[in-house]
DNA sequence: GTAGGGTTAG
């Protein structure tokens, strides 16, 4: 009786050890308890005085001690165990195997499910419940969600029933293989037997959706669940912000207050990256102090976000004091900082980091070089560039992906270097993505090689024939060769497509409010003071030298007309509304989708010193800290 | 004995 109770655990103790007839299915429930509180100690202990004074364990003394295993990470005890159930004959049962399955499958290092599947094959009799377990060990350890499928068809071959468990961790295997074809299949199975509004299974389905951008289908499965829980809201508010616009997930954020849900961390998790997604660092400020009162400072996973938020939003002050309280840094706190470092522009810090990470013992992964190889390339290191991308097979057996041959591309082909990055395209194990190409033809456009950067541009387009990024990097590199022609030809074949381009916008968040402009927006209700502060500020900026770089306009119109339009430019207006709506010393961060324009860089310098202001802005790509007429990406971006 | 939601990059 105490020993369920959940409160009541040295009661339990006290029965126990005044019990003058104890016999194996005390200790056993004795075991259990310590088990389930985490004191592994204990528990052991327990069990091999159970053993010692002859009381032969039975079943559920392993199913609980190898689950309390599996809870805590514990690969070696739990292997222990394993052995014992082997000598005690009990390999063959279907409780002990189902936990050794999970044991197995929670533990292993490298996701590996070898051991998993020895022991769910020695089984002779499976139920659901087995088949379950090996199923969501698949779905879980990311690199077997094929196996997941695999063992799910066999299964209903084998006529054992699925149920609400099985379909969830189907739902999470289909997720991580982005097939929404076999999702579908398992969906209608899932509505065939009535379960698709049941939480377990609706909020998988969400999930599913939510991770393969399907927010249509994510909310009509969340419409019809029985009864949401806060999962079910987390897993929408993390849509959101991946998907929508970060401003939904805030909707709902206060649709969950009103519901009565306490927050989680997840909750929290989101919100931040949803703040940092749209550079509102008032709103992931306010998230902040809510999750110190709630106690979740100290979660790594939340300082983690926490320390992204800030350098995203531009913060990086802020990022590295989270950063330094942080008492456990693994992998994901060091990546985040290194990449914040770099993005701001402190490669060689970000560089130092990275090193200092090593020092602590912590092993790099494929993220970590990522942010280790765009650090190299926003300054151009070539040497160090090599360097890191050679080791990172040769020390850690990580083998390069598309993402760090497009880093060395980069790399390559911005300090000019086209023909060497022509190579390694050439020299790479698989074929190279739009990305790749992308980043080629980028250079190509800085320096000037329009045969390789045509040759590039026909590659992204073949790559990715209905996405306008192709096409508009040709007619850009066509328009600064004054090729007026050419542009006209692939404007002509874009409309035949019907692709239209990305249109640029900027933002700015003032007093906790998002203010967003397009290109000659005039729709703010200060837009007039806006452009007559614009016009007064480049009056100024002429005079300490700016000349307005009019091949930054990829029309073919008169040049007055191009210093029209370069005054238009979205990140221009959000900054002159930043002027406006905010006093000396306050720096000014703005936030643009696209990456910045030439003639806007330079023109963002001379602001920054005659308003002695310093301007953030985050483009596409990385930050730029415009202080004293200077840009900390040296121009080179 | 079986679940579902989060962090780094692109």
């Amino acid at each position: 009786m105490f020993a369920k109770g959940s409160g009541d655990f040295d009661s339990a103790k006290k029965v126990f050890d005044r019990m003058p007839d104890r016999n194996s299915v005390s200790w056993t429930l004795m075991i259990t308890r310590y088990s389930q509180m985490g004191n592994r100690k204990e528990a052991v202990e327990l069990f091999i005085n159970m053993v010692e004074s002859g009381y032969m364990p039975d079943k559920f003394t392993f199913t609980s001690l190898v689950s309390a295993c599996a809870e805590l990470g514990l690969l070696s005890f739990g292997q222990q165990l394993h052995g014992q159930v082997v000598k005690y004959g009990l390999a063959f049962d279907v409780c002990v195997g189902c936990s050794l399955v999970d044991m197995y499958a929670k533990c292993a290092e490298d996701g590996s499910m070898v051991n998993s599947r020895k022991v769910f094959d020695l089984i002779p009799d499976h139920n659901v419940i087995s088949w379950t377990s090996i199923i969501t060990g698949c779905g879980q350890s990311g690199k077997h969600s094929k196996e997941a499928i695999e063992l799910y068809c066999r299964m209903i071959e084998d006529q054992v029933l699925p149920n609400h468990f099985t379909f969830s961790s189907l739902f999470k295997a289909c997720s991580n293989l982005s097939d929404p074809d076999t999702g579908e299949q398992i969906y209608a199975h899932v509505v065939k037997m009535g379960l698709a509004a049941v939480n377990c299974v609706g909020n998988a389905l969400i999930s599913m959706y939510v991770r393969s951008g399907r927010m249509e289908d994510a909310r009509k499965a969340f419409d019809i669940l029985f009864e949401k829980n806060l999962v079910s809201y987390n897993t929408i508010v993390d849509g959101c912000t991946k998907n929508i616009d970060s401003n939904e997930a805030f909707g709902v954020f206060h649709q969950i207050e009103d519901t009565g849900f306490v927050l989680d961390s997840f909750t929290f998790a989101s919100l931040l990256s949803g703040a940092a997604s749209i550079g509102a660092v008032a709103k992931g400020e306010q998230i902040h102090a809510r999750l110190l009162k709630a106690g979740f400072e100290s979660n790594q996973h939340i300082a983690n976000t926490l320390v992204s938020m800030y350098s995203r939003c531009g913060n990086m002050e802020a990022a590295l004091r989270v950063y330094s309280k942080m008492e456990r840094l693994n992998v994901v706190s060091w990546t985040s900082i290194i990449t914040g470092l770099a993005k701001h522009g402190f490669a060689t810090r970000a560089l130092e980091m990275f090193q200092e990470m090593l020092n602590a013992g912590i092993k790099p992964n494929e993220v970590t070089y990522i942010a280790v190889l765009s650090a190299c390339s926003y300054v151009g290191m070539i040497d160090e560039g090599w360097k890191h991308f050679n080791s990172m097979y040769k020390e850690y057996r990580i083998s390069p992906r598309m993402e760090h041959y497009a880093c060395m591309v980069d790399l390559l082909g911005r300090s000019g270097f086209l023909e060497e990055a022509m190579q390694l395209i050439n020299s790479m194990p698989f074929e190279a993505d739009a990305l790749v190409w992308r980043t080629l033809l980028g250079a190509c456009r800085v320096h000037g090689n329009i045969a390789l950067g045509k040759q590039s541009a026909e590659m992204v387009i073949e790559k990715e024939p209905n996405d306008s990024a192709g096409y508009i990097l040709l007619s850009n590199l066509y328009a600064s060769l004054g090729q007026w022609n050419e542009v006209a030809e692939i404007r002509k074949t874009m409309k035949k497509k019907n692709l239209g381009k990305e249109a640029g916008s900027s933002w700015i968040e003032i007093e906790n409010t998002v203010h967003k402009f397009h290109v000659g927006d005039t729709s703010h209700p200060q837009a007039e003071e806006i452009y007559k502060e614009l016009d007064q500020l480049v009056t100024e900026i002429k005079e300490v030298g700016y000349v307005p770089d009019t091949s930054s306009v990829l029309q073919d119109v008169e040049d007055e007309q191009k210093e029209e339009f370069l005054l238009q430019h979205s990140e221009k207006i959000a900054v002159t509304f930043g002027l406006i709506n905010t006093s000396k010393p306050k720096r000014i961060t703005v936030f643009k989708n696209l990456r910045v324009c030439g003639d806007c860089h330079n023109a963002m310098k001379y602001i920054s010193m005659v308003k002695e202001r310093e301007i953030v802005l985050r483009d596409s790509n990385r930050f730029h800290h415009f202080k004293n007429g200077i840009c900390s990406c040296n121009d080179y971006w």
